[in-house]
DNA sequence: GTGATGAGGCGTACGGTGTACACCTTGAGA
DNA sequence: TCTCAAGGTGTACACCGTACGCCTCATCAC
């Protein structure tokens, strides 16, 4: 052979692109705690220095991680359906950070968007865009969106975890029903069951689709009653702010 | 005097809440990278371990900072305006955040909630109930607000910011114009200027209030009309997509 | 061949982090 | 005066990212 390895039978070469994949991968398997250049090196069979011949440092793996999982989103398809492009999308990248739960802390430390990133948030524009939305209207909405088009929960404050033990458990649900009446009354509701499942039960899918659903209305019907903020074009301080509250009001 | 210190003239005895308090200044201070044991105690005046007296660990410390600027929230006042009294929680919890910059990181990094942020939740809850909203809504709507009920704005991926030599910002703004051209037709509308203010002129509270105003407004809209995700109690599993998936479509 | 070159893997070491653990100091009460 | 515990001290360790210098080896002009 012309390319003879000698050293190892079971080493190829290492790139980057590799690096980052068995990073994504590693994460995957073991939790994002668990990624740390010492590990990943010895995943890769390799000593650690050896990864930073192929990655400046470990904040630009966590930008390819990212880059790597946003490819993963279905492309756009061609269609008049604005909602449905965007529903489908939105709910695509969702499925990839099912596959991938620690992106999600790792997307919200990222200081800078990627190309590969800014990639998706254009794609998201356009559907807008050739939907006839003004650029106002498309701005405002994008920043609606937030992180739900990344198909973020952005499930704040999860509840604590209830003890198994049966007898805390009756002493922890009477005291929140004095303490916290309402969260009690709604989580008991909402899953028909007793306090053994006050916690559980809830549909994250559903509540994704709801607030998504939601917010696409809401544009929607802003679009068709030919939403403005500004009353006139050429200021742009804080006549804007005024602008929506007199609308608010009513 | 029956309490002589004559150790330091400085020194009153260090408790948990002086520690945490400290805490939060440094950290509003400096910035949250600076906030460290070691750090901290020199604020104090004291050696690292010692914190460990009155933190069980750094997690707890960052835990009761959370409930520390929670409590800085406007407390609820009694009123029939359930939008109104909402709308004004939200946004006073915004102006929390703005004062503690650090504060929606470590927020998104608890791994539970406190009781002081659970009575937080409980009033929001408590707020949609007074107001005549089933249990079934409140929750779905609850979970719509997502991390906006803290004030977040949740910006994920700010745009690079933009060279200041202006010839490099020249060649990158041709760049984008040609890689992504929504984001750049969108960008330079948002703020009538030319490519020098391209990512900049974006008002981030007339956004916040954008986004809240259309979840407040979409909430009030269902509740009129009597919205239910379930056709019928009894069962509470996937039907309730379909049911939604049905009126979207309508 | 042979020496130069440079890409890529190696080994050591350093500074920064959280914190375990044993010690000491001090002041109140028996 | 002795005891005891609360609270501050000092040392030390494990783990992290990574700077820096070295070594190996395939490539290639000569």
């Amino acid at each position: 052979m012309s390319t003879p390895k000698k050293s190892s039978p079971s080493r190829l070469p290492l790139n980057p692109e590799r690096v980052w994949l068995a990073a994504v991968e590693l994460a995957d398997e073991s939790g994002l705690e668990s990624l740390n250049m010492r590990a990943l090196a010895q995943e890769l069979g390799v000593v650690p220095m050896a990864l930073y011949k192929h990655v400046a440092n470990k904040e630009e793996l966590l930008d390819k991680m990212i880059d790597a999982i946003v490819r993963e989103i279905d492309p756009l398809e061609e269609t008049d359906d604005w909602k449905g492009a965007l529903r489908h999308r939105i709910l695509s990248a969702r499925q990839v950070l099912l596959r991938h739960p620690w992106a999600p802390h790792v997307i919200e430390s990222r200081s800078s968007a990627s190309p590969i990133v800014l990639d998706y948030m254009d794609s998201l524009i356009g559907i807008f865009l050739k939907a006839g939305f003004s650029l106002d209207l498309t701005h405002h909405a994008m920043h609606a969106l937030g992180s739900r088009m990344w198909g973020f929960i952005q499930e704040v404050f999860p509840t604590p975890t209830p003890p198994s033990d049966p007898e805390l458990l009756a002493a922890m649900f009477a005291q929140w029903s004095i303490r916290y009446p309402n969260i009690i009354e709604m989580a008991t509701a909402a899953n028909h069951k007793d306090e053994s499942t006050v916690t559980q039960g809830c549909d994250d899918q559903f509540e994704f689709e709801f607030a998504l659903d939601l917010l696409l209305d809401g544009f929607e019907r802003m679009h068709k009653s030919g939403w403005r903020s500004q009353p006139s074009v050429g200021s742009n301080a804080l006549p804007l702010e005024s602008a929506v509250r007199g609308k608010r009001k009513k």
